[in-house]
DNA sequence: AGCGGAACCTGTCGGC
DNA sequence: TGCCGACAGGTTCCGC
């Protein structure tokens, strides 16, 4: 489900709503979601713990806890956050209830149980965040950056950049629309993209993943804010999901194929 | 290095 | 109407 845009409009979201609250008490419905640890572990990691942040690296949402500690989540296809007064019961889809000291409780939900929830003293103890590549929009994410990591690389310009080791980030939809507006094909070895090119995909990442951000992220058919909201940004998707329709710079019909096992969506005349 | 395939789990949609 | 397969915004592991 979300990509940057949307983990990124989820944080903005909570952060007002959960910052320097403490946990008073965890439920877990289903544990799929905490890895190794079992529930009882994991609420007791977590009561007593403040919460005095929340942020984003690549897809994944982090709150910081004092006296100690990080709760890492990352959401996968479907998985929601919703702030609410204590429910009676749990809906079919509520994984985890952190009740909080002021009465409310953050509800993590997840339709298909890919979602994945772990506490940890240290980030650097979380092996998942220690792969993650560069985040887009960050200082880093340079020009000369994006060259030099382009590098000798010979995979297909789409897997790439969905390469969370890469850049940290970005994924189906995304991709598409970077790429298109970039005009560069999601087929092009990595390798083979000349500089006036990077610029351009350069530029395209950081103006799509920002207006994405703006427009809360975009919602297709399971993406929610926090509390139920839908974001935005699929009325402004150039080919995500258009194939068959014409594009909108040259008019040929937009392109779908399938490329490592997912969607590719592309025009296949402007993007070269 | 890079690719295809399968797996995790649940829901929806289109075709027959 | 109903069943069945394909597909879904993500990641990881395995084998070639």
């Amino acid at each position: 489900m979300p990509e940057l845009p949307e983990v990124e409009t989820i944080v903005r979201e909570l952060r007002p709503m959960v910052t320097g609250r403490t946990v008073v008490d965890v439920a877990v419905f289903r544990a799929d979601a905490l890895g190794s640890l079992g529930p009882d572990e994991f609420r007791a990691a977590l009561c007593g713990k403040r919460i005095l942040n929340v942020t984003r690296r690549g897809k994944f949402l982090i709150f910081e806890l004092s006296p100690a500690g990080y709760l890492i989540c990352h959401l996968r296809m479907t998985g929601k956050f919703a702030v609410t007064t204590a429910p009676a019961r749990p809906e079919r889809h509520h994984r985890v209830w952190f009740h909080l000291d002021d009465g409310s409780v953050m509800i993590f939900q997840d339709m298909r149980c890919f979602g994945t929830l772990a506490v940890v003293e240290r980030l650097p103890d979380a092996p998942s965040l220690a792969k993650l590549g560069m985040d887009p929009l960050s200082r880093g994410f340079s020009l000369k950056w994006l060259a030099g990591a382009l590098g000798r690389s010979k995979s297909p310009l789409k897997h790439w950049l969905m390469d969370q080791t890469k850049i940290a980030g970005l994924g189906n939809i995304y991709t598409a629309e970077i790429l298109f507006r970039a005009g560069l094909s999601p087929l092009r070895p990595a390798c083979q993209v000349g500089d006036e090119e990077t610029a351009q995909l350069h530029r395209a990442t950081r103006e799509v993943l920002r207006r994405a951000i703006r427009k809360n992220g975009t919602t297709i058919s399971d993406f929610r804010r926090v509390d139920e909201k839908t974001g935005e940004f699929q009325n402004f998707l150039r080919v995500y999901g258009k194939e068959r329709e014409p594009c909108l710079s040259c008019h040929t019909p937009i392109a779908k194929i399938r490329q490592q096992q997912r969607s590719t969506f592309y025009c296949p005349s402007c993007q070269t």
